[in-house]
DNA sequence: ATGAAAGCGCTAACAC
DNA sequence: GTGTTAGCGCTTTCAT
C-alpha cells in the first residue's frame, strides 16, 4: 500500500505538496500538480483515513443506534441518513440497542465517531445518561416520547397523528377501540407516550369511556409482528368486546390481523384495524392496511443534516423539526 | 478527553506502563497496576481507537455491502453479522449498492476497514473487480450466483431449493408455473441464476414444456414488492394462462399476491404462489406464504466468522459452507 | 518490572 | 510556490 511519501518521491516533490494537491488547499503550480497526480495514479495511492483522522481529530464517521433493522421503519430512516451522510463524506455504523450499556458507551467514547444519531430514544435513555453523552459527542435524536426535551431532536407529532386515527375510527362508528402499543413503562408511566395520549384524548373528547380492558401494552423493544399477534390472541381469549384496533406500528397491526383471521374474525367486516408508519408492505397486504404515513426518509435526512450542523460547531437544542403525518385510508377499516 | 499521558502522570508512571495494563501484556506489579487503574477511572480515560489503529494497522471495523435494508432478508443476515462482530470487538459499516462504484472502492481502500462482507455478489461483481479487492482486503461473499467461484463465500443450495419448490407445485398438479425473479442479465445470461436453473430442471424432469411466456424477470437490484406487483399486473394484461407463481423472494411474492387479488384472482383457490427466504412477515400475512426458509442468521454468523479467520491470516478459498433450505408449506398453495 | 524513544501516515504552522 | 518540522495518541522494541 503506497503512502504519501512514496508519491512524493516518485513525483520528486515533498510530502507536503502531495497533501496540498490532495486536499486542494495552498498553491501548487500546474506543472507540479500534474506530476503529483500522475504519481498518485501510478501508485494507486489512496490516502489513509486513519492517519488523517488522528491528525485532524475527526474521523468522518457517525454511529446510529436503532433497535434492529427488522422493522423496515428504521431501515427507511437509515436509508435517509445514509444518503446525506455519504453525500457529505461520512460513513456510519449501526448498533442495535440490544448490545449492553457499557459496550456502547465505550465504543462511542473511543473517538471512532464524530457524531451520534439515536433512533430509539426511550431505550437509549434507560441505558445511558443522554445529557452526558451529548457533552462528549454531537448527538441527534429521533424523539418519539411524550415529553419535551432539550436534547436536539427531530420528531413527528405523534399525539396528533394518533388522535386523528382514533377520531377516524370513531367517525366510522367504532366505540370499543383497542389500543395496541407503547406505554413508557407499565401503566403509571404510560402518559408519557404521545400516541397513547392522542388515543385517550380522542376518546375523551367524544365522551367515550376509556377502559383499561382495551389497552394492549407492549414494551418498546418488543414492537414486533409476533407481539401484535400474541397480544391480540390473549385479548381474544379474555373475551373482551371490541370492534377496532389502533396499533402503534404496522408490524403489530399485521400481527393483529393475523391473530384475528386465524380465529375466523374478518378484517374489516368484523373488526377494523389501523397501523402506524406506513411501511412499504402496508399497501401490499390484503386487505391493504389503513395506516399513518410518516416521512421516514425525510426524517433521516433531517437527522443527519442536523448532526452535520452540530459537527460544524453549531449549537442546537430541543426540537429542530416536527413533521406532520398523514392518514392513509385503505382497506382495513369499515363503517359500522 | 484524557489521553494515556494524563493517566501516566496521575499514576506517577510512564505511558508505556499504562499501555501494559490496558492491553494486559508484559509484567506490571500489583501495586502499579492498581494505581494505574485508579487513574483511569478517575480521568474516565478511554483509549483512542484511531491512534491505536494507526499504530497497529488494523482498525477493528469491517464493511458490509448490501443493496438496502428494506428487504428484511438482508437485515436478518446483518443481525447475524453484528452479533459475532461485536462479540469479537469489531464494529461495522453498511453500504448500499446504490452508491457509485468509485466511492466504494476508495472507501474500502482508505484503510478504514479490516475486512469486507459482500451480500450482493452480482451487483458487486458488476461494479468492481472482486479478485482485485480481495488482494487488498480480506473479503467474504454471500454467493447466490449460479457458477462456482474461488472467492471465499458462503452459500445456500438455491438451485436445489427452487427445484424442490417447483416440484412441490408440480406435485400439486400445477403445470403452468410462472417464474418471478432473477436472471443475471437478460435472457442470455439467465442460465447463471441457480434458482432459475432449479425451476427449469424440475420442469424438464417431468417433461413439462418450459415456456418463456412464464418468465417474469426482474433485475437483482429491483427485487421489491413493487416489482413483483407490477410484473404480475403486466402478466395479467398479457392474458397468459397460468396456475402458479414461483417467486425468488418473499417480497416479490407478496407483491404478486396483491396484484392477483386486486384483479379478483384468489390465492390459493385460483392461483398458487410461493415465496423465497421466509422473512418474518411471510407467516403473518393471510394467506400465510408458502416459502423456502433459509438460515439467515447463521449465514450472517458464518460470513463474519470466515472473515475473522481471514483477518487472522488464514487463507480461505471458494465455498466455505453451503446451507440447505427448507420448504415451509403454508397457505398459498393448493392442489388442483 | 518499568521507562525511553521511534514511528504508524497524515496535516498544518511556519520558514524560505 | 514549495519544503521542513512537529505532533495527533498509541504500541512496541530495546534498554535498564
Amino acid at each position: 500500500m503506497a503512502t504519501r511519501q512514496d508519491v512524493a518521491k516518485l513525483a520528486g516533490v515533498s510530502p507536503t505538496t502531495v497533501s496540498r494537491v490532495l486536499n486542494n488547499n495552498g498553491y501548487v503550480s500546474q506543472d507540479v500538480r500534474k506530476r503529483v497526480e500522475e504519481a498518485i495514479r501510478e501508485l494507486q495511492f489512496v490516502p489513509n483515513r486513519v492517519a488523517r483522522s488522528l491528525r485532524t481529530q475527526k474521523c468522518g464517521q457517525i454511529a446510529c443506534i436503532t433497535h434492529g433493522l427488522k422493522n423496515t421503519f428504521y431501515a427507511e430512516i437509515v436509508q435517509g441518513i445514509e444518503e446525506v451522510a455519504l453525500e457529505n463524506g461520512y460513513t456510519y455504523s449501526i448498533y442495535s440497542t440490544s448490545v449492553e450499556n457499557e459496550k456502547y458507551i465505550n465504543l462511542i467514547l473511543e473517538g471512532f465517531y464524530d457524531g451520534l444519531i439515536v433512533l430509539t430514544s426511550s431505550e437509549f435513555n434507560n441505558l445511558v445518561d443522554s445529557k452526558k453523552i451529548r457533552e462528549v459527542i454531537p448527538t441527534c435524536f429521533y424523539w418519539d416520547l411524550g415529553y419535551e426535551t432539550k436534547l436536539p431532536n427531530v420528531a413527528v407529532n405523534l399525539k396528533k397523528a394518533m388522535k386523528n386515527t382514533t377520531n377516524y375510527l370513531l367517525d366510522c362508528g367504532h366505540k370499543e377501540i383497542v389500543y395496541l402499543g407503547y406505554p413508557k413503562e407499565g401503566i403509571e408511566g404510560v402518559k408519557e407516550n404521545p400516541r397513547f395520549l392522542g388515543y385517550v384524548d380522542a376518546l375523551k373528547a367524544k365522551g367515550i369511556e376509556v377502559s383499561s380492558d382495551h389497552f394492549l401494552f407492549v414494551s418498546n423493544w418488543n414492537d414486533t409482528l409476533t407481539a401484535g399477534y400474541e397480544k391480540v390472541r390473549e385479548l381474544l381469549d379474555r373475551g373482551v368486546s371490541f370492534t377496532a384496533i389502533a396499533a402503534c406500528n404496522d408490524l403489530m397491526a399485521i400481527g393483529a390481523i393475523r391473530a384475528l383471521s386465524e380465529r375466523g374474525i374478518r378484517v374489516p367486516e368484523d373488526v377494523s384495524v389501523t397501523g402506524f408508519d406506513d411501511v412499504e408492505i402496508a399497501k401490499m397486504i390484503t386487505p391493504a392496511l389503513t395506516t399513518v404515513s410518516l416521512p421516514k426518509k425525510e426524517i433521516g435526512h433531517t437527522l443527519m443534516k442536523s448532526l452535520l450542523r452540530q459537527m460544524n460547531g453549531e449549537k442546537l437544542e430541543g426540537k429542530i423539526q416536527e413533521y406532520e403525518s398523514e392518514l392513509m385510508e385503505r382497506e382495513t377499516v369499515q363503517k359500522i
